[in-house]
RNA sequence: GCCCCCAUCGUCUAGCGGCCUAGGAUGCCGCCCUCUCACGGCGGUGACAGGGGUUCGAAUCCCCUUGGGGGUACCA
């Protein structure tokens, strides 16, 4: 492992949504490319809305897709903790040394003072920044507010003149008029660090040497920057991937449907499927490949393709990726990730005795290049489990009602019924010779022979299901069918 | 309001001055295969936001406009 260390660091407020885990596997591509360190870091400073069951949830998110972590929760590492709000202490002496230094001053304004200024400045037009009031206080009123408990929040003396350029990986030079920026806040009256504080402490403590992140903390860095510069730290790069829109082109949120991972998961999405895809969106491998295993991605990944414009995820593409995948799976691993969607709707229970597996094994085998997700196995093999379910309405109409059609299966299934061994072969033969003798078209038997089987109109080949079925069952629904079709 | 970023088919993208009457993928449409539905194969639809420059030559470089996004918090 060589000094390239790279990290991810979500605030643990919710589910691990598309764009956080694009940013997530951005690093860690980046990371296995170049043979660094991959580090998780969980940045739970805002004590109102971080939960721990949201890092686990992350974690989980994580853990699916496959991105693992050199670093961090549940693995530890050189440069722990990996939790913020663990690393009080390591805040509190840069503060104190940014303090000290006379680089940063404590603000006794109260939060509602500072929203009037600010609905003033707005009024007249002017850009609603913190005047620097409380640089100037003196000893004695400083004493005065702490007497009276006011808490103070920790402020940098931010450089009123100059520029300040963020050298970006992906986008080059970009610069910030220093005038723009007011004394920001460092730490708050709770004593917690803010953003932008506590990543400049951590990403310098923990080595981190490239800073890959979304594009909305590009405004974020000339900040940053002035406080590797106050506290001595050397820079490390910076990266500014493109961000993730929703489908109407706006910041993902909650209201956008299926934007978290775990949705995905739910909805039988496979984590190789998310990672394709998500490794597509903002970068390419410059030619025409889109269906790439991990490690292909890995080998391929560089910082200088990815592009800098925003990208919208469409759920089309992934789910025609998904369907794909699918296809290409072994049946036995595609049973496996399936196993807990059949259970679910109630299909099988686990352990599945051997028996029952083989013919899940063949119906799965039946249906696979007909589902999209995982999700949609259980329905799309259920009437191979149950014996009990309803005609479609549409089969009904279109291949019960017709003339003839009772008598017709009666003679089918009486071809069946002599049919030994019951195979693919057999079975067609026997179909294909019936259909000959009575001059009809294929169809006319084998359209209402499927709806006597399966219910439905559409589905694997017929002599598939036959087999799958097995003789007995096979004559049973026939039978069922007929009487049902002779009370119409 | 101010600051910053971005701009090729509906969507994801290739393109880094001539190879572009702009390539691939997805979606959509049609045809073929076929017992249905899928799969697969073939074909079609469809984009350089607009305007100025620079250049022998611009999707590619520069400027303006427009549009989209982000930031501007004691959120991250």
């Amino acid at each position: 492992m060589n000094d390239i260390r790279v990290r991810f660091a979500p605030s643990p407020t919710g589910y691990l949504h598309v764009g956080g885990a694009r940013t997530a596997l951005f690093n860690w591509l980046f990371a296995r490319h170049h043979g660094g360190s991959f580090i998780l870091r969980i940045e739970d400073t805002d004590v109102e809305r971080s939960t721990e069951e949201s890092a686990r949830q992350i974690i989980q998110s994580l853990t699916w897709l496959g991105i693992d972590w050199d670093e961090g929760p549940l693995k530890g590492g050189d440069y722990g903790p990996y939790f913020q709000s663990e690393r009080l202490s390591l805040y509190r002496e840069y503060s104190q040394k940014l303090l000290d230094e006379g680089k940063a001053y404590l603000c006794f304004c109260t939060q509602e003072e500072l929203a009037r200024e600010r609905e003033e400045a707005r009024k007249q037009g002017r850009p609603p920044r913190y005047s620097g009031r409380c640089r100037d206080l003196s000893l004695e009123e400083r004493e005065r507010c702490l007497e009276e408990g006011r808490r103070p929040v920790i402020r940098l003396m931010v450089p009123r003149q100059g520029t300040t350029v963020v050298s970006d990986l992906i986008r080059g030079e970009v610069s910030f008029e220093n005038k723009v920026f007011d004394d920001f806040i460092i730490v708050k009256s709770d004593g917690m660090p803010t953003y932008n504080f506590a990543c400049v402490v951590d990403d310098s403590t923990m080595k981190i040497s490239h800073v890959i992140r979304a594009e909305e903390h590009l405004s974020n860095t000339p900040k940053q920057m002035m406080l590797y510069r106050a506290l001595g730290f050397s820079l490390p790069k910076f990266a500014h991937v493109p961000m993730i829109l929703a489908p109407d082109r706006s910041k993902l949120s909650k209201r956008h449907g299926a934007t978290s991972v775990e949705e995905f998961r739910e909805q039988g999405y496979l984590p190789e499927v998310i990672v394709n895809y998500l490794a597509l969106l903002g970068w390419s491998p410059g030619d025409n490949r889109e269906i790439m295993g991990i490690d292909e991605i890995i080998t391929e990944f560089s910082l200088d393709r990815v592009s800098k414009t925003a990208a919208v995820y469409d759920t089309k593409k992934l789910t025609w990726l998904n369907a794909h995948y699918i296809r290409e799976t072994a049946v036995d691993d595609l049973i496996k990730t399936a196993l807990p969607f059949l259970e679910k709707e109630g299909i099988l229970r686990e352990p599945v005795p051997d028996s029952t597996y083989q013919k899940l094994r063949d119906a799965v085998e039946a249906v696979q290049d007909r589902v999209k997700t995982v999700a949609e196995i259980p329905h799309a093999v259920s009437y191979f489990f149950s014996d009990d379910f309803e005609y479609e309405e549409k089969g009904v109409n279109k291949h019960f009602k017709k003339e003839g059609v009772a008598d017709l299966l009666r003679a089918a299934r009486e071809r069946l019924a002599e049919v030994e061994p019951f195979d693919l072969e057999t079975t067609e033969k026997a179909y294909r010779a019936l259909i000959a003798e009575r001059g009809i078209k294929g169809g006319q038997l084998i359209h209402p022979t499927r709806v006597a089987l399966t219910g439905r109109t559409f589905g694997p080949g017929l002599f598939d299901v036959m087999v799958i079925l097995g003789k007995e069952r096979t004559l049973e629904r026939l039978d069922r069918a007929i009487k049902m079709i002779e009370k119409l």
